[in-house]
RNA sequence: GCCCGGGUAGCUCAGGGGUAGAGCAGUGGACUGAAAAUCCUCGUGUCGGUGGUUCGAUUCCGCCCCCGGGCA
Protein backbone atom coordinates (compact mmCIF):
# COMPACT_ATOMS: atom_id res chain seq x y z
CA UNK A 1 0.00 0.00 0.00
CA UNK A 2 1.21 3.31 -0.97
CA UNK A 3 1.99 6.37 1.60
CA UNK A 4 -0.75 8.29 0.53
CA UNK A 5 -3.01 5.29 1.70
CA UNK A 6 -1.08 4.82 4.78
CA UNK A 7 -0.78 8.26 5.85
CA UNK A 8 -4.84 8.96 4.87
CA UNK A 9 -5.49 6.03 7.45
CA UNK A 10 -4.32 8.40 10.52
CA UNK A 11 -6.50 11.27 9.43
CA UNK A 12 -9.63 9.11 10.19
CA UNK A 13 -12.03 9.65 12.91
CA UNK A 14 -11.95 6.04 14.05
CA UNK A 15 -15.71 6.43 15.00
CA UNK A 16 -16.98 7.90 11.86
CA UNK A 17 -18.25 5.62 8.56
CA UNK A 18 -15.97 5.08 5.92
CA UNK A 19 -17.14 4.68 2.04
CA UNK A 20 -14.29 3.48 -0.36
CA UNK A 21 -14.95 3.71 -4.06
CA UNK A 22 -12.35 2.90 -6.67
CA UNK A 23 -11.96 0.56 -9.78
CA UNK A 24 -11.79 -2.91 -10.30
CA UNK A 25 -8.32 -4.29 -8.86
CA UNK A 26 -7.34 -1.05 -7.82
CA UNK A 27 -6.67 -2.48 -4.11
CA UNK A 28 -9.66 -1.54 -2.16
CA UNK A 29 -10.11 -4.60 -0.47
CA UNK A 30 -6.45 -4.49 1.11
CA UNK A 31 -7.22 -0.46 1.63
CA UNK A 32 -10.27 -1.40 3.78
CA UNK A 33 -8.67 -4.44 5.11
CA UNK A 34 -6.06 -2.36 6.65
CA UNK A 35 -8.30 0.61 7.95
CA UNK A 36 -10.11 -2.05 9.85
CA UNK A 37 -7.09 -3.57 11.18
CA UNK A 38 -5.72 -0.28 12.41
CA UNK A 39 -8.66 1.14 14.05
CA UNK A 40 -11.62 -1.23 14.22
CA UNK A 41 -14.82 -1.49 12.57
CA UNK A 42 -16.64 -4.09 10.19
CA UNK A 43 -15.96 -4.22 6.70
CA UNK A 44 -19.01 -4.28 4.70
CA UNK A 45 -19.48 -5.32 0.52
CA UNK A 46 -20.46 -2.27 -1.70
CA UNK A 47 -19.81 -4.57 -4.98
CA UNK A 48 -22.97 -6.15 -6.95
CA UNK A 49 -21.33 -9.26 -7.77
CA UNK A 50 -19.10 -10.25 -4.63
CA UNK A 51 -22.81 -10.82 -2.90
CA UNK A 52 -23.33 -13.85 -4.58
CA UNK A 53 -22.22 -17.27 -3.52
CA UNK A 54 -20.69 -18.85 -6.16
CA UNK A 55 -17.90 -17.15 -7.74
CA UNK A 56 -15.44 -15.80 -4.94
CA UNK A 57 -12.42 -16.49 -6.86
CA UNK A 58 -13.25 -14.58 -9.81
CA UNK A 59 -14.83 -12.19 -8.18
CA UNK A 60 -12.26 -11.20 -6.09
CA UNK A 61 -13.70 -11.74 -2.96
CA UNK A 62 -12.04 -11.57 0.43
CA UNK A 63 -9.81 -14.26 1.69
CA UNK A 64 -11.43 -16.81 4.05
CA UNK A 65 -7.82 -15.24 6.61
CA UNK A 66 -9.09 -11.70 6.09
CA UNK A 67 -12.91 -12.10 7.04
CA UNK A 68 -11.51 -14.24 9.63
CA UNK A 69 -9.14 -11.98 11.32
CA UNK A 70 -11.85 -8.52 10.43
CA UNK A 71 -15.79 -8.95 10.50
CA UNK A 72 -16.82 -8.82 7.12
CA UNK A 73 -20.26 -8.40 5.82
CA UNK A 74 -22.17 -8.68 2.80
CA UNK A 75 -19.86 -10.98 0.61
CA UNK A 76 -21.50 -14.25 -1.01
CA UNK A 77 -24.16 -14.00 1.02
CA UNK A 78 -27.15 -14.07 -2.39
CA UNK A 79 -27.47 -17.75 -4.19
CA UNK A 80 -26.70 -17.17 -7.04
CA UNK A 81 -29.80 -17.81 -9.04
CA UNK A 82 -31.30 -15.09 -6.48
CA UNK A 83 -32.12 -11.85 -8.06
CA UNK A 84 -30.47 -9.11 -6.28
CA UNK A 85 -30.82 -5.32 -7.02
CA UNK A 86 -29.56 -1.65 -5.27
CA UNK A 87 -32.92 -1.94 -3.35
CA UNK A 88 -31.84 -5.25 -1.70
CA UNK A 89 -28.38 -4.03 -1.17
CA UNK A 90 -29.92 -0.95 0.58
CA UNK A 91 -32.25 -3.33 3.12
CA UNK A 92 -29.56 -5.66 3.71
CA UNK A 93 -26.87 -2.75 4.43
CA UNK A 94 -28.94 -0.73 7.05
CA UNK A 95 -28.78 -2.79 10.12
CA UNK A 96 -25.13 -2.33 9.67
CA UNK A 97 -24.99 1.36 9.85
CA UNK A 98 -26.12 1.14 13.72
CA UNK A 99 -23.72 -1.51 14.49
CA UNK A 100 -19.44 -1.52 14.50
CA UNK A 101 -18.45 1.31 12.30
CA UNK A 102 -18.75 0.65 8.93
CA UNK A 103 -16.01 0.48 6.63
CA UNK A 104 -18.08 -0.05 2.92
CA UNK A 105 -15.87 -0.47 0.05
CA UNK A 106 -16.58 -1.49 -3.78
CA UNK A 107 -16.44 -1.11 -7.20
CA UNK A 108 -20.05 -0.55 -7.82
CA UNK A 109 -21.18 3.26 -8.00
CA UNK A 110 -24.65 3.25 -8.47
CA UNK A 111 -24.78 1.27 -4.67
CA UNK A 112 -22.78 3.61 -2.79
CA UNK A 113 -24.30 7.12 -4.87
CA UNK A 114 -27.57 5.73 -3.67
CA UNK A 115 -26.63 5.43 -0.03
CA UNK A 116 -25.18 8.69 -0.20
CA UNK A 117 -28.02 10.48 -2.50
CA UNK A 118 -30.93 7.96 -1.73
CA UNK A 119 -33.13 5.92 -3.69
CA UNK A 120 -36.62 6.47 -4.57
CA UNK A 121 -39.37 3.66 -2.52
CA UNK A 122 -40.47 1.79 -5.84
CA UNK A 123 -42.96 -1.03 -5.27
CA UNK A 124 -41.06 -3.95 -6.36
CA UNK A 125 -41.87 -5.32 -10.08
CA UNK A 126 -42.96 -8.62 -10.36
CA UNK A 127 -41.10 -11.38 -12.18
CA UNK A 128 -44.44 -11.81 -14.65
CA UNK A 129 -44.34 -7.88 -15.43
CA UNK A 130 -39.93 -8.88 -16.32
CA UNK A 131 -41.12 -11.43 -18.50
CA UNK A 132 -44.00 -9.81 -20.61
CA UNK A 133 -41.90 -7.09 -20.81
CA UNK A 134 -38.71 -9.11 -22.15
CA UNK A 135 -41.61 -10.85 -24.22
CA UNK A 136 -42.81 -7.31 -25.86
CA UNK A 137 -39.56 -6.30 -26.48
CA UNK A 138 -38.25 -9.45 -28.24
CA UNK A 139 -41.40 -9.36 -30.49
CA UNK A 140 -41.87 -5.75 -30.63
CA UNK A 141 -38.90 -3.99 -29.67
CA UNK A 142 -38.27 -0.88 -27.39
CA UNK A 143 -40.31 2.02 -29.22
CA UNK A 144 -43.53 0.10 -28.24
CA UNK A 145 -42.68 -0.24 -24.57
CA UNK A 146 -41.47 3.38 -24.98
CA UNK A 147 -44.50 4.60 -26.43
CA UNK A 148 -46.37 4.08 -23.41
CA UNK A 149 -44.60 5.83 -20.69
CA UNK A 150 -45.49 9.22 -19.34
CA UNK A 151 -44.12 12.28 -21.24
CA UNK A 152 -42.12 13.55 -18.40
CA UNK A 153 -40.06 9.73 -17.88
CA UNK A 154 -39.92 9.45 -21.52
CA UNK A 155 -37.98 12.81 -21.58
CA UNK A 156 -35.86 12.24 -18.73
CA UNK A 157 -34.36 8.26 -19.65
CA UNK A 158 -32.34 7.36 -22.39
CA UNK A 159 -34.40 6.50 -24.65
CA UNK A 160 -31.82 4.45 -26.96
CA UNK A 161 -30.96 2.63 -24.02
CA UNK A 162 -33.30 -0.69 -24.26
CA UNK A 163 -32.79 -1.79 -20.53
CA UNK A 164 -33.81 1.48 -19.32
CA UNK A 165 -37.09 1.76 -21.45
CA UNK A 166 -38.30 -1.69 -20.18
CA UNK A 167 -37.56 -0.25 -16.55
CA UNK A 168 -39.69 2.48 -16.86
CA UNK A 169 -42.43 0.49 -18.57
CA UNK A 170 -42.09 -2.00 -15.80
CA UNK A 171 -42.67 0.34 -12.99
CA UNK A 172 -45.28 2.75 -14.84
CA UNK A 173 -47.29 -1.20 -15.41
CA UNK A 174 -46.70 -1.70 -12.07
CA UNK A 175 -47.39 0.68 -10.18
CA UNK A 176 -49.84 3.05 -12.34
CA UNK A 177 -47.33 5.82 -11.99
CA UNK A 178 -44.42 7.25 -14.14
CA UNK A 179 -40.84 6.36 -12.98
CA UNK A 180 -39.99 10.40 -12.96
CA UNK A 181 -43.01 10.98 -10.33
CA UNK A 182 -41.15 8.08 -8.14
CA UNK A 183 -37.97 9.52 -8.39
CA UNK A 184 -39.14 13.04 -7.87
CA UNK A 185 -40.06 11.80 -4.60
CA UNK A 186 -36.78 10.18 -3.26
CA UNK A 187 -36.66 10.42 0.41
CA UNK A 188 -33.31 11.37 2.46
CA UNK A 189 -30.03 9.08 2.18
CA UNK A 190 -29.66 6.11 4.40
CA UNK A 191 -25.77 7.83 4.66
CA UNK A 192 -25.41 11.71 3.65
CA UNK A 193 -21.32 12.23 2.46
CA UNK A 194 -21.20 14.58 5.67
CA UNK A 195 -21.32 11.41 7.93
CA UNK A 196 -18.80 9.50 6.61
CA UNK A 197 -15.41 9.55 5.04
CA UNK A 198 -16.41 9.23 1.47
CA UNK A 199 -12.44 7.83 -0.18
CA UNK A 200 -12.13 7.29 -3.95
CA UNK A 201 -9.13 5.27 -5.20
CA UNK A 202 -7.47 6.78 -8.11
CA UNK A 203 -5.11 4.69 -10.32
CA UNK A 204 -2.55 5.28 -13.46
CA UNK A 205 -4.87 3.72 -16.60
CA UNK A 206 -1.87 1.65 -17.26
CA UNK A 207 -0.56 0.90 -14.03
CA UNK A 208 -4.46 -0.30 -13.39
CA UNK A 209 -3.86 -2.45 -16.73
CA UNK A 210 -1.04 -4.32 -15.41
CA UNK A 211 -2.81 -4.67 -12.36
CA UNK A 212 -5.87 -6.25 -13.88
CA UNK A 213 -3.17 -8.38 -16.04
CA UNK A 214 -1.24 -9.91 -13.25
CA UNK A 215 -4.44 -10.68 -11.08
CA UNK A 216 -6.61 -12.58 -13.58
CA UNK A 217 -3.04 -14.59 -13.39
CA UNK A 218 -3.42 -14.56 -9.76
CA UNK A 219 -6.92 -15.97 -10.27
CA UNK A 220 -5.34 -18.80 -12.32
CA UNK A 221 -3.16 -19.64 -9.77
CA UNK A 222 -5.67 -19.70 -6.89
CA UNK A 223 -8.39 -22.34 -9.01
CA UNK A 224 -10.81 -20.11 -11.13
CA UNK A 225 -10.53 -22.82 -13.15
CA UNK A 226 -11.77 -25.33 -10.38
CA UNK A 227 -14.07 -22.68 -9.48
CA UNK A 228 -15.52 -22.32 -13.14
CA UNK A 229 -15.70 -27.00 -12.92
CA UNK A 230 -17.62 -26.57 -9.48
CA UNK A 231 -20.07 -23.89 -11.36
CA UNK A 232 -20.81 -25.86 -14.27
CA UNK A 233 -23.22 -27.60 -13.61
CA UNK A 234 -26.68 -25.93 -14.01
CA UNK A 235 -24.78 -22.98 -15.33
CA UNK A 236 -26.36 -20.60 -17.38
CA UNK A 237 -25.60 -17.16 -18.84
CA UNK A 238 -29.35 -16.05 -17.38
CA UNK A 239 -28.47 -16.19 -14.00
CA UNK A 240 -27.58 -13.26 -12.23
CA UNK A 241 -24.28 -14.57 -10.73
CA UNK A 242 -23.46 -15.35 -14.83
CA UNK A 243 -22.78 -11.37 -15.11
CA UNK A 244 -19.59 -11.70 -13.39
CA UNK A 245 -17.07 -10.76 -15.64
CA UNK A 246 -14.85 -13.55 -17.65
CA UNK A 247 -17.63 -16.29 -16.10
CA UNK A 248 -19.02 -17.10 -19.35
CA UNK A 249 -15.43 -17.02 -20.83
CA UNK A 250 -14.63 -19.72 -18.21
CA UNK A 251 -17.64 -21.57 -19.39
CA UNK A 252 -16.05 -21.41 -23.26
CA UNK A 253 -12.92 -22.48 -22.15
CA UNK A 254 -14.08 -25.38 -20.41
CA UNK A 255 -15.76 -26.32 -23.22
CA UNK A 256 -12.96 -26.54 -25.23
CA UNK A 257 -14.33 -23.51 -27.30
CA UNK A 258 -11.47 -20.48 -26.07
CA UNK A 259 -8.18 -21.76 -24.94
CA UNK A 260 -6.05 -20.28 -22.19
CA UNK A 261 -4.48 -17.45 -24.11
CA UNK A 262 -7.82 -16.25 -25.49
CA UNK A 263 -9.64 -16.57 -22.14
CA UNK A 264 -6.39 -14.18 -20.83
CA UNK A 265 -6.90 -11.81 -23.33
CA UNK A 266 -10.76 -11.30 -23.33
CA UNK A 267 -11.16 -11.23 -19.74
CA UNK A 268 -8.24 -8.81 -19.13
CA UNK A 269 -9.82 -6.44 -22.14
CA UNK A 270 -13.69 -6.90 -20.91
CA UNK A 271 -12.42 -5.91 -16.93
CA UNK A 272 -10.20 -3.18 -18.66
CA UNK A 273 -13.74 -1.48 -20.29
CA UNK A 274 -15.72 -2.50 -17.00
CA UNK A 275 -12.94 0.13 -14.97
CA UNK A 276 -13.53 2.86 -17.74
CA UNK A 277 -17.21 2.75 -16.58
CA UNK A 278 -15.88 2.97 -13.05
CA UNK A 279 -13.74 5.86 -13.84
CA UNK A 280 -16.62 7.47 -15.59
CA UNK A 281 -19.22 7.00 -12.70
CA UNK A 282 -16.48 8.19 -10.53
CA UNK A 283 -15.74 11.33 -12.01
CA UNK A 284 -19.27 12.23 -12.51
CA UNK A 285 -20.96 11.55 -9.25
CA UNK A 286 -18.12 11.21 -7.07
CA UNK A 287 -16.36 14.43 -7.42
CA UNK A 288 -16.21 15.99 -3.94
CA UNK A 289 -15.04 12.74 -2.54
CA UNK A 290 -11.73 12.47 -1.47
CA UNK A 291 -9.54 10.95 -4.29
CA UNK A 292 -6.43 9.20 -2.92
CA UNK A 293 -3.79 8.18 -5.54
CA UNK A 294 -3.15 4.05 -5.17
CA UNK A 295 -0.03 3.55 -6.88
C1' G B 1 18.15 -18.52 -56.18
C1' C B 2 13.33 -18.79 -58.83
C1' C B 3 7.77 -18.57 -58.75
C1' C B 4 3.29 -17.05 -56.35
C1' G B 5 0.68 -14.21 -52.29
C1' G B 6 1.16 -10.18 -48.95
C1' G B 7 3.20 -5.47 -46.73
C1' U B 8 -2.77 0.25 -45.50
C1' A B 9 -4.92 2.92 -38.01
C1' G B 10 -2.31 -0.38 -31.78
C1' C B 11 -4.37 -5.51 -34.05
C1' U B 12 -7.13 -8.17 -38.20
C1' C B 13 -8.14 -6.63 -42.83
C1' A B 14 -11.20 -3.92 -47.11
C1' G B 15 -10.32 -0.41 -50.91
C1' G B 16 -8.37 2.00 -55.06
C1' G B 17 -5.02 7.50 -60.45
C1' G B 18 -7.76 13.08 -57.35
C1' U B 19 -3.60 12.21 -50.27
C1' A B 20 -8.32 6.27 -47.43
C1' G B 21 -12.30 2.93 -44.48
C1' A B 22 -14.53 -1.20 -41.40
C1' G B 23 -14.38 -4.61 -37.15
C1' C B 24 -11.74 -5.16 -32.70
C1' A B 25 -8.73 -2.44 -29.18
C1' G B 26 -8.58 2.43 -27.07
C1' U B 27 -11.01 7.39 -25.61
C1' G B 28 -14.78 10.64 -23.51
C1' G B 29 -19.69 10.37 -21.70
C1' A B 30 -24.72 8.66 -19.75
C1' C B 31 -26.91 5.70 -16.11
C1' U B 32 -32.40 5.92 -9.09
C1' G B 33 -33.96 -1.71 -8.10
C1' A B 34 -30.42 -6.43 -14.13
C1' A B 35 -25.22 -1.77 -12.67
C1' A B 36 -18.98 -6.59 -13.25
C1' A B 37 -25.47 -4.85 -16.41
C1' U B 38 -27.12 -1.53 -20.31
C1' C B 39 -26.48 2.58 -23.69
C1' C B 40 -24.21 6.94 -26.57
C1' U B 41 -19.82 9.53 -28.78
C1' C B 42 -14.92 9.80 -31.12
C1' G B 43 -11.23 6.98 -36.96
C1' U B 44 -4.63 11.28 -40.31
C1' G B 45 -2.46 6.86 -40.77
C1' U B 46 5.39 8.45 -43.66
C1' C B 47 -1.19 3.29 -47.45
C1' G B 48 7.11 -0.95 -46.61
C1' G B 49 11.36 2.06 -49.17
C1' U B 50 13.03 4.34 -53.51
C1' G B 51 13.06 5.83 -58.64
C1' G B 52 9.75 6.46 -62.91
C1' U B 53 5.03 7.40 -65.81
C1' U B 54 1.30 11.29 -64.87
C1' C B 55 -1.29 17.83 -64.14
C1' G B 56 -1.67 14.44 -59.87
C1' A B 57 0.58 7.91 -57.23
C1' U B 58 -1.03 5.11 -51.52
C1' U B 59 -3.32 3.13 -56.28
C1' C B 60 0.21 1.87 -62.57
C1' C B 61 5.59 0.35 -63.84
C1' G B 62 10.94 -0.76 -62.32
C1' C B 63 14.31 -1.82 -58.49
C1' C B 64 15.17 -2.78 -53.27
C1' C B 65 13.69 -4.47 -48.22
C1' C B 66 10.52 -7.49 -45.04
C1' C B 67 6.77 -11.56 -44.04
C1' G B 68 4.11 -16.12 -45.63
C1' G B 69 3.75 -20.38 -49.05
C1' G B 70 5.71 -23.33 -53.07
C1' C B 71 9.86 -25.09 -56.23
C1' A B 72 14.91 -25.93 -56.15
Amino acid sequence: MTGDLKAAIETLDPERPVLIAGPTASGKSAFALAIAAAQGGRVINADALQVYSDWSILTARPSVEDIQSVPHALYGHVASDAPYSVGDWLRDLAPHLTGPRPIIVGGTGLYLSTLTEGLADIPATSIEIRRTADARLATEGPAALLAELDPITAARIDRQNPVRIQRAWEVQKTTGRGLATWQDETGPPLLPTTEAHTLVLHADRDWLSDRIAQRFDAMLSAGVLDEARRNRPGWHPDRPSAKAIGAAELMAHLDGAMDLQNLHDRVTVLTRQYAKRQRSWFRARMKHWQWLSCH
